[in-house]
Order: structure tokens, then C-alpha cells, then sequence
DNA sequence: ATCGCTTGATAAAAGCTTTTAGCAAAAAAT
DNA sequence: ATTTTTTGCTAAAAGCTTTTATCAAGCGAT
């Protein structure tokens, strides 16, 4: 009865089998055409019986269409990526779409390497991630043709660009604090080249008035530390509140503060930015903090490809999409 | 002279441009049959003139082989996978081999859905990969008609399967220790029922001797902390070193031990497990700890893969990979 | 002059699906 | 009873590449 059982079903064996013509088959299987209602069902009942799924690589060759997109990220690390990726997928799985992972580690031979792989297999588009905002790719983007989204990084102004909103999710942190009566708020955050840092920092100022003051420094716990220790022995009147500029400094910044017998958030109150869980939830207190929705963002960016591959309209540009604040104790909850 | 420019060439618009027939086209271009050495240039040379990339799709379509591959992966936090997929992809790209990443956050549905995605893309094998060693994949992956390789995680006994050596890992952590003369070593680890806590905790137990003692616990900072409560609210006379689970695990530990007055390394010796930089580098002192070799893990799965696509031989059941360890100061290293 | 061999090239098939154009029969309209 | 429309189905083309089988021409040997 069964033949080679290692052969994959075609539409051959479904139209034989039901004694039709492969258009038919086709047809009925895809809802397509004139067919009898009786016919069609009876072709997509064999259809499952013996187990058809159509060759989506002969389905794409005419289609056009691949069903599969590329995410080139120069992540090789993931707390970033990951997070996104899973969002890109969850949102295109159901279309049954699916995404390459080239992590390209920023090297450039590397990156031709895999956009040139990604090309060849006729991707539908590619969506681009970063670490940082502000990093241009590894290789032009710009001249493909496909569509290209940026997540997490910001592309030219014709393209799809999603980050979060920075700005926001500072006045989230910061108007916490304000509405829990902290008054003088310190911000201490990472490099001042990385856009996201003077994004945040700007923000931080729109509200803090006339006391506010940032310490720009590294993105390391090692600099929560020092930065504190530089605040004590300045001698100058101790704030109220801290607001940092990622979890890991924030977590060096309530040990310092713990270290010189300052209670956290008696003495003083702190924030965080990032809701790194491994960081944000060890933090003694743990660290009430602002998160950035990374895998929405993922999941906006490929609903954004999607629509893009269907050749509907998507808004270039920026779209910045709101962060949310993670309350737990260091700003002192219940 | 140029038409459509949106269109991507394909092998006519080279035959045509050569003023030859297609097969020789294709000839030239892939060195097979006969062809005159002069026309293979020409027609080589106008390949890449008018930038003719063959089209994947068709070429697999024929060939029965897609060049690209799926990871299944439970993990959407990116910790252990990323650096994995990292390894993969390196060890494929240069072979033009693409990898489609799965995030299956453990959900038979989203699996199933994905897998289907796979097999209709035709990819040439799978690769399942989890947070870990022992969590069986949500979907089935025994019958599939494509080669399967785990890495990070055990598969039947039939299939390849890459692995940390997680007893020569705890071996060179507690041989580190007794070759700067620490005797006493306590461990303290995870959770029992997770394989790893298992294989470290015997290793170390062979080596440790007659003091050998386990704590297992949560693989958690705050599982730290409170081990090291207890240690010293026993009574017990302390150990000279502590041989952590994991670096969060040390962290806590080291944290804790500072707490309580004791210095690192001096009053007590630590090493940790994972070489999660992040932590690893932050801990003060920085942790001298056991690093899986994850990318490495990844890449010799991806090559495993390259083989079995090849219809070569690849030696069934688990391969132990080693670990290394990196140095820090937390074992009194200058 | 005929035969056999080598060389260089080509037509056509195969891989699997979707879609267009068209055909025959049944149903409806004149 | 004839023409038109509708219905249900099918042959064939298209998408792009690789490979098999074939063909024509050139050349040395008989």
C-alpha cells in the first residue's frame, strides 16, 4: 500500500490518490478556483490521510514569497536580542513565517557573509537589531531590495524604526519618585556617547528642576560604586533619591550605599532602568525598575514586516514605544 | 541596457548575456561537465558583472538539500542560547548554511507550530537546545525524516548530543582550589533534580574527600546568602573554600561572606560556575570561576550537523565537551 | 572515404507548486 | 431546439536551477 516511506507527499500523490488532476487538487486544497464542495472535501481529507504539507521551497519559487525573514543582530551575547527575537517570531509564527538568526559579532565580512546567505534564500525582508541605538550596521542596508526594519536601532528616516521611548520611561522612574516625595534626585547613568543615556538624562532634567545632576560614567556595577563614593566624600548634602541608568549600575549603587551605612530606601530611594530579572530581583532591596518591553518591540517589529511584505503601508520613521515601571522595594513599597 | 531593475538576474539573463544555453551557463558557473576553459571565464566573468546570485529556493528544490536549518530552543532569556546559536551559525555560515531560531518558550503549540514551519521549509536538520541538560523537548523529534542534534541538552541515545563535561568543569574548580593548598571545601549548588547540580556535586565529591559536604539549594543569588547564613549559625568550623553551582550562586556567597566580616580570598577561597561575565566581573573580588564554552558547544554541534547533511558518519550519543576555567582573584590570584 | 573518439555545447526533464486558459457537460435562457 | 451561461475539471505554463541524454563538429586513425 505504501511506497518509499521516507519520500515526502506532493500534490501528485494527493491528486492520484483522490483521482483528480493536480490543478483540482491544488484548487481545492487552497480554497482556490471552481470546485465542487464534495470534491474538495474529499481531496483534503486524503490530504491529511496521508500526511501532505506542501513544499513551501516550489511554493515560494512561484510565489515569490519565502515566508522567512532575516534578523541581523550584532549581539552575540542575547539579554537583548533574545528577548526581541522571541517577539519577532511570536508575532510571525502564526503566519507561519519564519525568522534566520545571524548574530554578526559587528564584523563586517561576517555580516556580507550572512546578508548575502539571506538574499540568496530570498528573504522576505530583515530586520536589524543592535545593543545600542545609535550603532550603524556592519553592511549597507540601505540598497537592498527588500524592506528592512530597524529594532532597537535606528535606521535611515525612510525605514521602520522601533526603540522605546527613552524619554518616557524616564519621567516613569522619575515622576515614581517625585509622586512618593522624594525631592532631590540624583541621576547616575552610563557612557554619554550612547544616545539612549542623553535621552534619558535629558528627561530626567525636564522634570528634576533646578537640583538635578548627572553623573555619566560606564554602564558597570563597578561605576555605581564609584560614582557613590565620589557623592559621599563630596561632602555635599545627600539626595533624596537615585535614579540610575541601568539595573547594573543601580545595583552598584545600592551596595555602595549599603556599604557606608546608608539604608536603601530609607536614606535613600533608587531606580533602575532595564528590569534585568537575574539583576533587578537579587538586589537587596530588589530593584524597582523601568522596562523597556523588549519583546513587544519585537513583536511590533515583525507585525510592522509582515505588513510590509504584504506591500500594505507602514509609517517610516521612528515609532517609540512606551516602557512600563516594575515597582518593588527600593523605592519603598510595602 | 539595463531592464527592470528591480528584478534579480537569474542564469538566462547570464546564458543570454554570454550568448550561450543555459546548461552551459550553469556549467561554467559550477565547473561541472565540459566545458572550454575560455567560455567558463566569459561566462564567469559576466556572472558577476551583471551580479547573478543563483536563487536558493530553486536550486534546493532540486537538489533536496535547503542549506539552512532550525534551533528549537525553550530559553526566550537568552543566556545560554545566544552564545550557542552564536557557534552554530559560525560554524554553518561559511558553508552558506542559514539557521531559523525557534523560541519555543516550552509551549507544545508554539513547538509544534514552529516545527511544522521547519519541515515545510524543508531545513536539512534540527538542532534542540534548552536551558537545561535534562528537559525533553515540547514537541516530538524522534520520528522526524531529518537528522536532530542536541546541544545543551540529552537526546535519545541515538542522536548527537554536545554537552558541557560538567564533572571535568567541577574537577578543575576543586583541583584549583587544592593546588593553592585550601583543604576544606564546602559546595553549594542548585536544585538536585537538575542533572548538572548532580554530575558537579559527585565530581567534586571524588575529589573533596572525607569533608566533602553539598548544599543544594536554588540556583539564586539569595540561595547564597542563605547557605552562608546557615554555615555560620551552625557552629561548624568554616571551610577554607566554598566551590559555587553557579556564579549567581557565588555572588550571594561572596556578598554574604563579606557581610559576616570574612574576606575573600583571604578568610575563605571561591570559585564560581558559568563565567557569566556580567556577574563573574562584578563580583568583588572578581570570581575566579568554570566557563561551559558555550560558543564552542554551539560550533561543534553546527559541524555535527554539516556532516550529517552530508550523509558522513557522526558518532551517536553524548559527547562531553570540557570546560575551562578563567582566573580571577576570588582564589588569591595576585 | 569511413570509422571511432573527443570536445563543446544544448534541449529537455526534473524538482513541486500555483495559476491561467480552455474544454466538455450540464443547466438555463431564448 | 438552439444558444448562452455556469459548473467542474484539466493541461500546460511559469518560477529557476541542475543534470542527463543527445547532437554536431573536429580530428586522428584505418
Amino acid at each position: 500500500m505504501s511506497e518509499e516511506p521516507g519520500r515526502r507527499r506532493t500534490i501528485r500523490d494527493v491528486a492520484k490518490a483522490a483521482g483528480v488532476s493536480i490543478a483540482t487538487a491544488s484548487n481545492a486544497l487552497n480554497g482556490m478556483g471552481r470546485t465542487n464542495a464534495e470534491t474538495r472535501e474529499r481531496v483534503r481529507r486524503i490530504a491529511d490521510e496521508i500526511g501532505f504539507r506542501p513544499n513551501a521551497l516550489a511554493r515560494s519559487l512561484l510565489t515569490r514569497r519565502s515566508h522567512s525573514i532575516g534578523i541581523i543582530t550584532n549581539d552575540t551575547y542575547g539579554r537583548l536580542t533574545l528577548p526581541m527575537s522571541a517577539g519577532v517570531s511570536e508575532a510571525l509564527v502564526d503566519h507561519g513565517v519564519s525568522a534566520f538568526l545571524c548574530a554578526t559579532n559587528n564584523d563586517p565580512r561576517l555580516a556580507q557573509l550572512h546578508l548575502e546567505a539571506l538574499l540568496d534564500k530570498q528573504v522576505d525582508g530583515i530586520i536589524f537589531t543592535a545593543t545600542r541605538l545609535d550603532l550603524t550596521p556592519p553592511v549597507d542596508l540601505t540598497r537592498l531590495p527588500i524592506p528592512v526594519v530597524y529594532a532597537f536601532a535606528i535606521g535611515p528616516e525612510t525605514a521602520p524604526t522601533f526603540i522605546p521611548d527613552d524619554a518616557q520611561g524616564a519621567r516613569l522612574a522619575v515622576r515614581h519618585l517625585q509622586e512618593r516625595g522624594y525631592r532631590r534626585i540624583l541621576h547616575i547613568t552610563g557612557q554619554e556617547d550612547y544616545l539612549a543615556a542623553r535621552l534619558r538624562a535629558e528627561a530626567y532634567r525636564d522634570l528634576a528642576g533646578e537640583q538635578a545632576e548627572v553623573m555619566f560614567g560606564a554602564w558597570s556595577e563597578e561605576w555605581g560604586h564609584e560614582a557613590v563614593r565620589r557623592l559621599i566624600s563630596s561632602g555635599r548634602p545627600r539626595p533624596e533619591a537615585i535614579f540610575c541608568g541601568s539595573d547594573e549600575i543601580a545595583r552598584g549603587v545600592i551596595d555602595s550605599l549599603r556599604d557606608h551605612g546608608l539604608k536603601v530606601p530609607e536614606d535613600v530611594a533608587v531606580v533602575g532602568f532595564d528590569n534585568w530579572q537575574v539583576v533587578a530581583a537579587q538586589t537587596r532591596p530588589p530593584l524597582t525598575t523601568v522596562d523597556m518591553e523588549l519583546k513587544e518591540l519585537g513583536r511590533r517589529a515583525g507585525l510592522a514586516m509582515l505588513d510590509l511584505t504584504r506591500g500594505l503601508p507602514v509609517a517610516p520613521g521612528i515609532t517609540r514605544l512606551p516602557c512600563s515601571l516594575v515597582t518593588r522595594r527600593s523605592c519603598g513599597l510595602a
